[in-house]
RNA sequence: GGAGAGAUGGCUGAGUGGUCGAAAGCGCUCCCCUGCUAAGGGAGUAAGGGUGAUUAAGCCCUUCGAGGGUUCGAAUCCCUCUCUCUCCGCCA
């Protein structure tokens, strides 16, 4: 949620930004709602004033001795103002409800460091490492790759449940939890981050908290046993929103914690996009940083963040580019993101498999997540941060197409060999998975 | 799933219809005393919002898990829900 007082007193400022999105604010319209509330607020609150008072007035008549004709005169009065009261109520009632409703549904601000741009075709490339591999040969995508390796089957899967899944198998099955343990250790071990094991069906507020909901509900799976909860489309959800409801000393922050989950989205009105493959799952796995800081710090915990996932990359000798999104392309919650993008040679073009956002203080109103450098201060919002380092599956993706030799053998990246029985590459097999 | 107990400020914990936004303690802030690895004394210390001159004082409203209700008046009484704890059952 941006700042709301910010949005009352300079309505126009605030809709000039969120129009880099491509968002339309009708600063004419909300400021009227805005003023109608204001007026039926300080009337709501004088007659809940005048009530309080008769009531002490009650109070005292009768605890100082009736008198009768002082107190049915003093009743009917209240009875008169409680009246008013009570439509007040209900017409604040009414636009308080609405104007939250509104509130809920309006993006973060963008933050002054990015560029304009309306689209993904607009986003700046901000660094470039590695080089493609020189095959030397007509690249195999992962699907063929994988079908080699007797390890990939997406036929079962569709037998299973449907649609966007998948069955590893194998090697292949094994190579992702060795993904999966590699990146936790690096993060655990060398780049300081707590490890955070948490649910993996998280309630409404949560949802509201980080920002999916209530705007993007679509994307969710729900539960039909018990409407209130959702598969996470992330692990930003569960763990950034364990900060919500906390008032953080700043020596404690900042917080910075890792999780491995599995993600699980509807992919609604991507029908067309990356049908073939494991590029767009309803379910994968993710290793999710989230950092949360106090404001200062939080420019330099993006870049810090964006690092961590980097390194990552760097490790497996993965050629990827870093992309500053541009204003159009930022997501809901987002001031700030940075796009890393892998070399899928299957592909011949770099597909996302990290984007690393700072939320700044948007979740953090929402989440009522605070810190104070004493306990005598007056606690502020803290700043959120989180990356994906990295998108599992889509790895493996990368792994299987930039390491492949003409043989289909695939080749295992030093640091990832321990995780995998010291193997140093993987072997195509005969016959059926 | 069954039975019971509970949910109060950063924390612990009093408070069963009328200046209770809430005793006390801890913690924290400031001051004083003392003087050396500690202790004592005093004052202050919830949040959000409205009004005020958009950042003062003051005044006011709301909030004691959430939502309803009773009442002139609710932390206190009633109903529903959520969560926590204890015991039993079941279970990985």
């Amino acid at each position: 949620m941006i700042d709301i007082k910010l949005l009352r007193n300079e309505t126009g400022q605030v809709a000039a930004n969120l129009a880099r999105r491509g968002f339309v604010l009708d600063a004419d319209s909300y400021g009227k709602e805005e003023e109608r509330r204001k007026a039926l607020q300080v009337r709501l609150e004088d007659l809940r004033r005048q009530r309080n008072e008769g009531s002490r007035a009650v109070g005292r008549i009768k605890s100082g001795g009736v008198d009768p004709a002082a107190l049915a005169s003093e009743m009917e009065r209240l009875a008169v103002i409680d009246h008013e009261l009570e439509e007040t109520e209900g017409a604040f009632r009414t636009i308080e409800a609405s104007l939250e409703a509104f509130h809920l549904t309006l993006p973060n601000l963008v933050d002054a460091s990015i560029p304009d741009g309306r689209d993904a075709s607009q986003n700046v490339e901000v660094r470039r490492v590695g080089d493609p591999p020189q095959l030397g040969f007509t690249p195999h995508d992962h699907v063929a790759i994988g079908e080699a390796l007797c390890g990939m089957d997406f036929s079962e899967a569709a037998r299973i449940t449907g649609a966007r899944f998948v069955v590893l198998k194998g090697d292949l099955a094994r190579l992702q939890r060795a993904l999966i343990n590699f990146m936790m250790d690096v993060h655990v071990a060398e780049h300081g981050y707590e490890e955070v094991y948490v649910p993996h069906l998280v309630n409404r507020a949560s949802l509201t908290g980080t920002g999916q909901l209530p705007k993007f509900e679509s994307d969710l799976f729900g539960i039909a046993k018990i409407t209130d909860w959702y598969l996470i489309p992330t692990a930003e959800v569960p763990v950034t929103n364990l900060a919500r409801d906390r008032v953080f000393l700043n020596t404690e922050l900042p917080k910075r914690w890792v999780a491995h989950t599995p993600c699980y989205r509807s992919e609604a009105g991507s029908y067309g996009k990356d049908l073939k493959g494991m590029i767009r799952q309803h379910q994968f796995e993710k290793v999710e940083l989230v950092t949360v800081t106090t404001p200062d710090h939080s420019m330099e915990a993006l870049e810090t963040l964006t690092a961590h996932a980097e390194a990552i990359l760097n490790k497996l000798e993965l050629p990827y580019r870093v992309m500053l999104l541009c204003a159009g392309d930022l997501g809901f919650a987002s001031a700030k993101t940075y796009d890393l993008e892998v070399w899928l040679p299957g592909q011949n073009q770099y597909r996302e498999i990290s984007s690393c956002s700072n939320c700044k203080d948007f979740q953090a109103r929402r989440l009522q997540a605070r810190s104070r450098a004493r306990m005598s201060d007056k606690p502020e919002w803290v700043h959120t941060l989180n990356g994906s380092a990295l998108a599992v599956g889509r790895t493996l993706v990368a792994l299987l197409e930039n390491r492949q030799d003409e043989g289909g053998r695939i080749s295992i990246p030093e640091p990832l060999r321990p995780y995998l029985g010291g193997r140093s590459h993987l072997e195509p097999r005969r016959g059926g998975g």
